[in-house]
RNA sequence: GCACCCAUAGCUCAGCUGGAUAGAGCGCUGCCCUCCGAAGGCAGAGGUCAGAGGUUCGAAUCCUCUUGGGUGCGCCA
């Protein structure tokens, strides 16, 4: 297991608080709060006097006069009431730079799944849908980055009651299909009767027609909603228990649906290794409905099934987990169980769930049933919600018509507005249109991923076009333009390689080791959180610290060889950790913007 | 009703296990391309960290209360 930089550091302060008798853990060290004083702080001799009863300024000058030995220290300062300064010779900085490539790597590697997504069959996406997949696949690739087996699995919706709608829907509008038909014998048409445009309109019409407005007064209105909520019910039941015209009709919902889900999420750049959905454990519910019986935690509640799952400390009402619904459907309590039971049996040490956070009680309802089950420990479950999407107002977002905005018309948005800013600027008038596009392409989904992915992931987030669009300042296309720039001036340089380590002699050079050290610690931090914002913010660190270093020393034109050969070695570094953590990000670079 | 979350610059938001002068981006003001890509850099203005108590040597951070907003609470997912 490699180390981090503050690891490492605060091994060596650790040591020495353990030299004057106390904890080793108080030698904690951090990037500084005061750039301006020191590179590192370690305010441990605050928390050592308070335990040990002595003043701090003694602990901490016995503890800095220990650390005046220490090689990796150009200086160590006693500050204020304790503080430790701390700065790193350039040569200990040079090399941690040098070894920060290593990462960081996670002490006892697992094999977990990663359940994001979110997608329903027959529901086209929409920028709802954009969090689950990104934060998702970003979780993933820093997973595996520190050395877990991570696999992704899109767990469709497609077993729930939107396919009886769907199907009832289908039944009043075409009831001429065979499908319908319980004495059809087959076979049925392999022809689909839908389109994936056909579905998208269909399932608003199913869904209205299963409910009355809350202020609906009429009561036939309100009787006839609630009829056809009963029926869409009913065909779900009869769906899950396996009536053949409606399996047959379910088959091309999904048939249709899939391409245009892989053509989305696949310009979202998330990779789903399982394409598995709520209906492919369906015959695994009956034997483990079986299973709880026998083992007493199954009861009847108003003719359903359930386990309940509350606790004596709970401080809010925790309801059952519905296993069995009373007109024997299985909804996502059960399909989400039975789904944990088959990763336990695939060898899953861990499940995480990149989920909208709404949905938090419901997972640790299931989470508690597959711990009370042993079907998985509660703590390899890990719910890592994220927050909802509101628009400027501050409720859920929704387009000046009122509706969803669909993802992929978000994507062309986008991508006309890189355009625009292509043109504008004159950039790549002399390149192929096909590569023109392609950096449209590029700019536009960098634009879009990391405006999202630089959000803290629990935390609601107002969606607001013009940032999302927005290619100056922390976004997207500035982290693109600075890793393009820099393989620039690379190429321009003709640079080989061939540097022995960074010599430090400028202040921005110095800054820009400081960031790029800094990798370890940021991989370490967001894969611990579960929060990819912090690897986008250590990206636009680097960025930063790179355009600082970009104005204030000639790199490939530096006269001196030896200061350009380092300077350039630096900037390679620069790049090669940009494309790392933005790939991590899910983000693609063009080779030139 | 019960439970949980949130409130930080004009706007959108960071701020990790309590620590020094609370940080970014956008917007605003003023500079910087005879120089490797200005989608850039530099400087500046802008804050009672919702309010009130409390714990602490020390609080945006922890505790309590108040106000304001959001979310969830068995047969939707």
């Amino acid at each position: 297991m490699s180390a981090t930089l503050t690891d490492r550091l605060s091994a060596v302060v650790g040591r020495a608080f353990e030299a004057q008798g106390l904890d080793a853990a108080l030698g904690t060290v951090r990037p500084s709060d005061r750039p301006d004083l020191c590179q590192f702080q370690c305010n441990g001799a605050l928390a050592a006097a308070k335990q040990a009863k002595r003043n701090p300024r003694e602990v901490g000058a016995a503890v800095a006069k220990a650390l005046k030995g220490e090689a990796v220290f150009a200086t160590v300062e006693l500050a204020g009431p304790g503080f430790l300064n701390l700065t790193l010779t350039d040569e200990a900085l040079s090399e941690a730079a040098q070894a920060a490539p290593a990462g960081w790597t996670a002490p006892t590697p697992q094999k977990i799944v990663v359940d994001y997504g979110g997608a329903n069959v027959a529901k086209p996406l929409h920028v709802g849908h954009l969090r689950s997949a990104l934060i998702g696949e970003a979780i993933k690739r820093t997973l595996r980055a520190v050395g877990h087996e991570a696999v992704g699995d899109i767990h469709l919706g497609d077993w729930g009651l939107q396919m009886g709608q769907l199907i009832v829907q289908m039944a009043e509008e075409r009831p001429d299909l065979p499908y319908f038909d319980e004495g059809f014998e087959g076979p049925y048409p392999e022809e689909s009767p839908v389109t994936v445009d056909d579905l998208a309109a269909l399932y608003p019409r199913a869904s209205a027609a299963c409910k009355a407005k809350k202020d609906e007064l009429d009561t036939a209105v309100r009787e006839a909603a609630a009829s056809r909520l009963a029926k869409a019910q009913g065909a779900t039941a009869a769906l899950q228990a396996g009536r053949p015209g409606y399996r047959a009709l379910w088959q091309h919902f999904i048939d249709v649906s899939l391409p245009a889900l892989e053509a989305d999420y696949g310009r979202l750049g998330a990779q789903f290794e399982l394409w598995r959905g709520e209906a492919s454990v369906n015959d695994r519910i009956a034997p483990l409905v079986a299973r709880l019986e026998g083992q007493g935690l199954l009861e009847e509640s108003d003719g359903a099934k359930v386990v309940r799952v509350a606790r004596a400390d709970d401080k809010k009402e925790m309801p059952p987990l519905l296993m069995i619904k009373s007109n024997g459907s299985v909804g996502y309590g059960s399909t989400d169980l039975a789904t944990i039971d088959e990763r336990a049996e695939e060898g899953f040490e861990r499940c995480l769930y990149v989920v909208d956070k709404r949905q938090g009680e419901h997972f640790e309802q299931v989470f508690r049933a597959a711990d009370a089950a042993g079907i998985m420990a509660e703590d390899r479950l890990e719910f890592c919600g994220f927050g909802t999407m509101n628009g400027k107002d501050g409720k859920p977002f929704k387009t000046r018509a009122g509706g969803v905005l669909r993802l992929s018309d978000l994507f062309e948005m986008v991508l006309g507005k890189a355009r625009d800013r292509l043109s504008e600027g004159g950039v790549g008038a002399d390149y192929p249109e096909e590569e023109r596009q392609a950096i449209a392409e590029a700019v536009g989904m960098a634009a879009l991923k990391f405006a999202d992915l630089s959000n803290p992931r629990t935390t609601d987030y107002v969606f607001d076009l013009d940032r999302f669009v927005a290619f100056e300042g922390k976004t997207g296309p500035y982290l693109l333009y600075a890793a393009v720039r820099i393989d620039s001036v690379l190429q321009k340089a003709a640079y080989e390689g061939g540097a022995d380590g960074f010599r430090i002699g400028h202040e921005a050079e110095r800054d820009l080791a400081l960031a790029l050290a800094a990798y370890p610690d940021a991989l370490r931090a967001s894969h611990d959180r579960r929060m990819p914002h912090v690897l986008c913010d250590h990206a636009y660190a680097v960025a930063q610290a790179f355009s600082r270093f970009y104005a204030a020393c000639r790199i490939g034109d530096e006269a001196d060889r030896d200061v350009r050969t380092s300077r350039l070695a630096l900037a390679k570094a620069t790049s090669e950790q940009l494309h790392t953590v933005l790939d991590l990000l899910g983000i693609a670079l063009p080779p030139r913007m």
